[in-house]
DNA sequence: CTAACATACGGACTACGCTCCGAAATGAGC
DNA sequence: GCTCATTTCGGAGCGTAGTCCGTATGTTAG
């Protein structure tokens, strides 16, 4: 082997390619280090540029801001959530029973990590900046407003649709109420041990509507 | 009349109390004008504070935060609007009706203000700090979320409400989805000129349900 | 191997929200 | 009017997110 075969095994993407990709290995590993270990506030971007020996500069050129750092972390967690809530959903015998099952994975994060998750709310609500993890959050979000879809067409033998309702609106709905659910809890205004079956009553009427002609 | 005297019918308040309001309204002011004029992110609390003529310092005695110093503004435009709204909402002849009046008066905000609204719903929805305007706002939030009670229960001799169902917690199903609507407005991502036609829909769907069983 | 180029890096720097504390103004007691 | 206590004021200073640009490092051509 010469000198210069032996690394061109492993070098096909080229020295560059893999300190950046070491360097995006390092800064996700001290933002989820930190972040879970301290909470959005309590962490510093320079906190995170030190642990992940880079600078300041450094960090913002594969996350433009502290916010999407936080993304990048938290959006790994929703993809596992994401995938076994809608996996679950498929066997759902109910339509109340299905959208229940595809939100129920969702819901262990703000107890756990109360103010990432609040964080994270804000910012897929009400970010501005178009970053590449912000996008990949609302990606996630548009998946579970189509499973919704899904779900409710799959009972369309059993159940019929009222005349004039929009599916896609009526998943807009359903996660506007599960934004705000979860954000109560996070603020401590409900139970959590009751968030369950708030939110199954809230689908509740969500699909059945709260008065009836008497 | 001696100098003690002409001063003291003013002064049943005393010249400190009266600084403070004077304070106050030049606060108040500057805000109003800033913010309307430039937009949120636009206006430093330097700018403020300069043009109240008024030190930093003191300025965030006032206000807790520049958030605070937005709210303080907005609570001014949200009070007429409810109050407009509630008005209207007593005639309304169908749930629905009656419930669009209620919160027709908020949706012309984001179009004319899109920025400083976005800012305002943020802080209502995910501020932490106990400030007195952040307060008030979320006031006149549940005196909204009451009047749905109140429209709901004014139509229960002529439709009935499905056993089990909260209407408190209807009503904040109500909120979150306006809420959620007006941010589509602000960032775009709807038509203005639909948004009442949205809404009502979403309204429907509230009061009457997704499915009805086949 | 060297030169010339392109890209990535990083830390000094800036902007801005907010705080802190000495100074000034006000009111009370005499 | 004078002194002292109390409240209010305000701007220098601080912490932190994010930028800018000179330097370092990798890549390519000859």
């Amino acid at each position: 082997m010469t000198p210069t075969q032996a690394p061109r095994v492993l070098a096909t993407v080229g020295r560059r390619a893999r300190n950046k990709a070491d360097k995006q290995q390092r800064i996700f590993e001290a933002a989820s280090e930190l972040f879970t270990g301290l909470g959005y506030s309590a962490v510093t971007t320079q906190m995170v540029a030190d642990r992940a020996d880079v600078g300041t500069g450094t960090l913002f050129r594969y996350a433009s801001s502290k916010a999407e750092l936080l993304m990048m972390v938290m959006n790994e967690q929703m993809r596992l959530d994401t995938r076994e809530g809608i996996a679950a959903a498929s066997s759902g015998a109910s339509p109340t029973e299905a959208i229940m099952a595809l939100l129920a994975p969702q819901i262990h994060l703000p107890l756990e990590f109360p103010e990432n998750t609040a964080v994270y709310q804000r910012e897929i609500l009400f970010g501005t900046e178009q970053g590449q993890y912000r996008t990949e959050a609302l990606a996630r979000i548009s998946e579970l407003e189509d499973a919704i879809g899904d779900i409710l067409s799959r009972f369309t033998r059993t159940h019929r649709v009222r005349a004039g309702v929009d599916l896609r609106g009526a998943g807009r709905t359903t996660f506007a109420t599960l934004h705000m659910e979860l954000l109560r809890v996070t603020f401590g205004r409900e139970d959590p041990a009751t968030l369950t079956a708030t939110l199954r009553s809230h689908v509740d009427v969500l699909l059945y509507g709260v008065l009836a002609p008497a």
